[in-house]
RNA sequence: GGCAAUAUAGCUCAGUUGGUUAGAGCAUCGCAUUCAUAAUGCGAGGGUCGCAGGUUCGAGUCCCGCUAUUGCCA
């Protein structure tokens, strides 16, 4: 194969600075790394570039908060995130910064030739405004009660509780997330990038540019409409004030793509790579972004009209994935499976990790699944009983039987030839992003090679006086089918593949050495390449997962949310007297059963048991629990309330909760030895 | 609330343009084997393809509705 080399440039969505690396983010720089190596191991020439997305409020409020300056806290942060990509293997040629030189040059550029093209429109907008601490607030930083349905605590866009959609000036009872003030309205001049004129542009380009899934998606928004976008923000705001307007400032999601030119800029400037060559309009370089479903908004509408309005070349391609579910959840503080980066790699080796993402990665957007027994299992079986053992069940007859001498001819040619020519789909695999295909398509093979050491038993021979030269060809076998796989899955698991590369004696990892088998070489002794993953490994990474999560817990709440306690949301009610309570008639309740209500969008249906009769009961928690989580708990509830007609049925009783309503919800549970239908005095 | 994606064996997933008894790996069970980090090989059981309709000679695959999960709503 003498293809041409391919010049290509590849990015991973540029993480946020206020916050630690998660296992959620490494699907897409796993995913992306893998992508990399593969170009490169196949003879392509490709750079991976990366860095901190480092402007916006919410950093410039956390490192107030934190006492420091937004500086220190995004310097903080990036040498945190790197040593975490480190850590998991991810090789960027480039891990640069937002706040840089290049990105505010680059910025300031690409906004001049959109204005002087006529793209930027100005209009004056009204909105909230924190008079205590002099800064407009972004909707998620003003919170109050929903117009609509009254719910307390909720955010300035939308209601978690009855999913209506508002501007934070509508809102009851606003006030800041930042002083706690109530906000005022205020007006400004922004500054708008008109999307608009790049409606035909970007439905042609749309088309052959992202997933078939991502498509459907994007329609939505030019059968809507593309509005205006809106990109300053007022002063105070930490990021690049706006060339010809003092006090405005880019608003961060317009520097934060740039920033992948601005990182490859910072690194061609130090290689000696011509910039223009790889970004002007018509360059032959290809360029891919890889990111998450979440924010191809951004990448397949903003940013190619930006590029393609400021004169520079267009991705070849935007690859979106999915989330990543722990256990079929979302990932859970409480329940552990929020990991972060560094705690996994306390406890446990990257390339686990890596390969089992691998072998659940498709080109499409589905959510991926970390299921912990599934990964230890899948993990052990696949890479080490299957994989490695191969060259652990030959290496040792060829090194004290033969010196460590592979034999002179491939006694099998046909076999492996069937894996030299597996090679071709596997690559192909690799290309299209189908690594859960190329993972399958090698462990076939693995199995193959298992399946012919079985046939062949060279344990057998071995105590066979004259078949030695039989011992050596099966063993020679084994190792060359060994060093196939192992090259095919280089891309994945690195470290093993550069060790598995002394053992074999060989100086490169190039996709096409497997072409020419080893023969008559000298291999070095064997050692084991991989531990299995142990149970109380995963387990106490949990563990330790938890205890993080619940010191990071304790510590940040009372400082960011001092504002308001409970009492202040809803103050204590007038007094009543014993006989009013002794009114009330609660007792301990078993939930038997507990089930979606269908057409409901807040409900669950409740089958308690009272120890003697059951209740159904309608109550208003399905934002906070699934029906699993509820079956066999005992709970508390109001077992002489009027039963009540709802629309799905009757409802006799109700349970009790606490909290704001949405997420934040907490159902009573009595302490142990509680029986049901005992009353609570 | 609107839109999109997803829903296949206990678990994790494949199933190309609709076409013969729905596949794999892991897990379980049986047999063989001992070279290998208790690894490997052979075989068995296990699914009314989320639910309910429709199109068709024929649907896991196309269409409609519903339910659940995830994401987005600039």
């Amino acid at each position: 194969m003498t293809e041409k080399q391919r010049k290509i440039l590849v990015t991973s969505a540029l993480p946020y600075a206020n916050g630690p690396i998660h296992l959620g983010h490494l699907v897409e720089y796993i995913q992306t790394d893998i992508w990399v190596r593969f170009q490169n191991q196949r003879g392509n020439n490709c750079t991976y570039v990366c860095a901190d997305d480092a402007h916006g409020t919410p950093i410039m409020l956390k490192a107030d908060q934190m006492g420091i300056s937004p500086q220190q806290l995004i310097d903080q942060v990036s040498e945190e995130h790197q040593r975490d990509f480190a850590g998991f293997m991810v090789g960027f040629d480039n891990y640069y910064s937002t706040h840089s030189e290049e990105n505010k040059a680059f910025s300031s550029l690409v906004y001049t030739r959109l204005r002087d093209a006529g793209h930027i429109a100005r209009k004056t907008i009204t909105q909230a405004y924190d008079p205590e601490k002099e800064m407009f607030l972004p909707d998620r930083f003003v919170k109050g009660d929903c117009p609509k349905c009254n719910e307390p605590d909720q955010y300035g866009d939308s209601c978690e509780k009855c999913g209506a959609t508002y501007s934070p000036v509508e809102m009851k009872n606003a006030y800041s997330a930042v002083s706690g003030a109530k906000p005022i309205e205020k007006e400004s001049e922004h500054y708008f990038f008109k999307l608009g004129d790049f409606e035909n542009f970007l439905r042609n380009w749309v088309d052959n540019h992202v997933q078939e899934q991502m498509i459907h998606k994007l329609n939505e928004w030019f059968e809507s409409g593309l509005q205006n976008w809106d990109i300053s923000r007022d002063a105070p705001y930490w990021g690049f004030e706006i060339p010809d307007a003092p006090g405005k400032y880019f608003y961060v999601w317009l520097d934060a793509p740039v920033g992948y030119m601005a990182s490859f800029k910072n690194w061609a400037d130090k290689n000696g790579i011509d910039f223009d060559d790889y970004w002007k309009a018509d360059s032959e370089a290809e360029l891919y972004h890889f990111i998450g479903k979440d924010i191809a908004y951004f990448h397949t509408l903003f940013w190619p009209a930006m590029l393609e309005g400021a004169g520079f070349r267009k991705p070849n391609g935007v690859f979106c994935h999915g989330f990543l579910t722990v256990n079929g959840q979302k990932m859970s503080k409480s329940r552990g499976t929020f990991i972060m980066a560094d705690t996994y790699l306390k406890h446990l080796r990257p390339e686990y990790l890596r390969y089992y993402f691998a072998a659940k990665l498709g080109s499409g957007i589905d959510d991926i699944d970390l299921n912990m027994d599934d990964f230890r299992m899948r993990v052990n079986a696949d890479l080490v009983n299957k994989v490695i053992n191969i060259a652990s069940r030959c290496a040792g007859f060829i090194k004290k039987k033969f010196d460590g001498q592979l034999g002179s001819q491939l006694v099998e040619a046909e076999l492996y030839n069937t894996a030299v020519a597996a090679g071709d789909t596997i690559a192909a695999a690799y290309e299209a992003r189908e690594y859960g295909k190329a993972m399958r398509e090698i462990m076939a093979l693995a199995d193959k090679a298992n399946q012919y050491i079985d046939a062949a038993e060279p344990w057998v021979l071995a105590k066979q006086e004259g078949k030695e030269q039989e011992v050596q060809d099966c063993c020679t076998m084994g190792i060359n089918l060994f060093r196939a796989i192992i090259t095919y899955l280089a891309p994945v698991l690195p470290q093993v593949a550069t060790e598995a590369a002394k053992f074999l004696n060989q100086e490169s990892l190039a996709w096409d050495t497997v072409k020419t088998p080893l023969l008559d070489h000298q291999i070095n002794k064997f050692k084991p390449l991989m531990q299995r993953v142990e149970e109380d490994q995963v387990s106490a990474m949990l563990e330790d997962s938890k205890q993080t999560l619940a010191a990071a817990a304790a510590v940040q709440p009372a400082a960011v949310k001092a504002e308001k306690t409970p009492l202040d949301e809803t103050p204590i009610a007038d007094e009543i007297t014993f006989d009013d309570f002794a009114k009330v008639d609660l007792r301990v309740a078993l939930i038997a059963k507990a089930e979606h209500v269908k057409g409901a969008d807040k409900l669950l249906q409740l089958t308690l048991d009272l120890g003697g009769e059951t209740r159904n009961v309608f109550a208003g928690i399905k934002s906070a629990y699934t029906p699993e989580e509820l079956e066999g708990k005992l709970t508390v509830m109001v077992a002489n309330l009027a039963p009540r007609k709802m629309k799905f049925g009757m409802s006799e009783g109700m349970v009790l909760a606490a909290g704001p309503g949405g997420k934040d919800l907490w159902i009573l549970e009595p302490h142990e030895g509680a029986q049901p239908g005992m009353r609570i005095m």
